[in-house]
DNA sequence: ATATCTCTGTGCTTTACCGAACAGAGTGGA
DNA sequence: TCCACTCTGTTCGGTAAAGCACAGAGATAT
């Protein structure tokens, strides 16, 4: 099932040579690298680990892991988004978290857990850095940086599906719908999401046409172009003024946890 | 703020010679030190950290901590019930997961975030262990037997919260009902919950009314009874068969992550 | 160019829940 | 014993969202 996607593998002496301070400095096509986890490890870590981390695709819709199933690898996102979501007996959904250059998909192996009872799908499409779950345990296993990093991630993902409860119990689809967009939006460096409003129902556990509704409301107000799958932010400062409380509780927190990686 | 509850403190010369064996034969009220996660301990880890633990009553109502607040102590309940809810802006709140002698209030501690920004409550009154967190990191930083029992009670929370984001989402104030009276129960060991329909609603983050009703139903079919802030729970496995899917989903993760502690 | 499919927009009815207002029942204090 | 208070039960609109049905617009295939 993991080796589904793999188009490109990322050659280790192709970029042995570069220090974090030359990736800094690089744009995202030339040097996809750009994990923030990953970049915030210090070099010996990070140059430890590079030779194990493949780079692969991740195309929109793929199952990255099912319930319970096992975890032989972690992901790191680098231009895709990845959505943790619960599917129901009756077949209806919700996202739980959304994951992106931020985070780590797969916290569940070195929480102890080694698997959990939801799905993690590619939400929208991109490349990701693929390492073997037992190369991310022997770097977790010596106790430093990577654990450190790795658990207040953690927390923040927590503080994530925290505010996606309370979300879910007190906002409107409007609202949500509002932080869902923003959420994506920090987790990409575009304007642009290409997105069904099929899918951005399935993950807000939402029918679809309340979310064509929520949407039209968006583009009426001139802050959104939606057509087809492709949804424009024209109007970001406009989206978080309509956006719920939850959207800025996720993201302080966020960056309290993980704070950019020195540019050194 | 944290000094205020202290009624009792556990005394170290007096259970000093107590071995694991003997205090599993022991009935709760006599020796209350029944919280799993310390039971799951190995006799050396248990040993070291017993000399810092510190019984202490929790008063309903009680505020452990308040969103982005310090903290100084950890709590493993024994006999209460600790809730955390997010309270909105507005004033309205929801609970995002509850801990009970199966777990620790503060996680946030050892993840290294220091703060979440949630509250702390006390749901149900009773008692719980007290460490100071310095005390429980030199215990978490021996990276053994603390840390990953810590972690992986964490993602057993992360799992709760995951799926109380779910039910909020889906399911209707009776089954939620249902679901919250059945993670009561089964982390207290009484079927008696003190606790108005007041105290309830603000956990489901619904109506007091919705409550009411949905406690009619649940009173008139049998399966409880209610008076004044005292619910009694008649038929547990009628309960089980209203509930919805979230409760076995977060029950079964739990007992997966956390299984008894061995009886030697 | 035509047929087909996907995606978006709209219009119903029904339902669950909210908000507010109020009544009675049990409890505790003066 | 009476009063005040807390807790529970009930009622009556109002509203957000579900469920269902369908129409049109844009893409894709043959």
């Amino acid at each position: 099932m993991d080796a589904g996607g793999v188009t490109a593998v990322f050659k280790y002496d192709k970029v042995k040579l570069i220090t974090p301070n030359q990736r800094l400095l690089m744009t995202k096509p030339d040097n996809p690298l750009q994990n923030h986890l990953l970049n915030s490890l210090p070099v010996t870590e990070y140059e430890r680990l590079l030779p194990h981390l493949e780079l692969i695709e991740m195309p929109l819709g793929k199952v990255i892991y099912e319930p319970g199933g096992e975890l032989n690898y972690v992901y790191f996102p680098s231009t895709c988004i990845v959505s943790l979501l619960y599917v129901m007996e009756n077949g209806s959904s919700a996202e739980i978290a959304v994951i992106g250059d931020d985070g780590i998909v797969g916290v569940a192996l070195f929480m102890g857990g080694g698997s959990m009872p939801n799905r993690a799908v590619v939400q929208s499409a991109g490349h990701a850095y693929r390492l073997r779950g037992h190369q991310l345990m022997k770097e977790f296993n010596q106790f430093g940086v990577m654990l450190h990093l790795l658990l207040r991630y953690t927390q923040s993902l927590i503080t994530q599906m925290a505010q996606t409860a309370v979300c879910n119990r007190h906002h409107t689809v409007d609202q949500q719908l509002c932080r869902w967009l923003l959420l994506s939006l920090d987790r990409l460096s575009s304007n642009k999401l290409s997105m069904t409003q099929e899918l951005i129902a399935n993950m807000l556990g939402v029918r679809r046409e309340g979310v064509t509704e929520a949407a039209g409301k968006l583009q009426k107000a001139g802050l959104i172009t939606y057509s087809r799958g492709l949804i424009t932010v024209l109007d970001r400062p406009g989206l978080e003024q309509r956006v719920c409380e939850c959207y800025q509780v996720v993201k302080t927190e966020s960056d309290r946890l993980l704070p950019p990686p020195p540019a050194y």
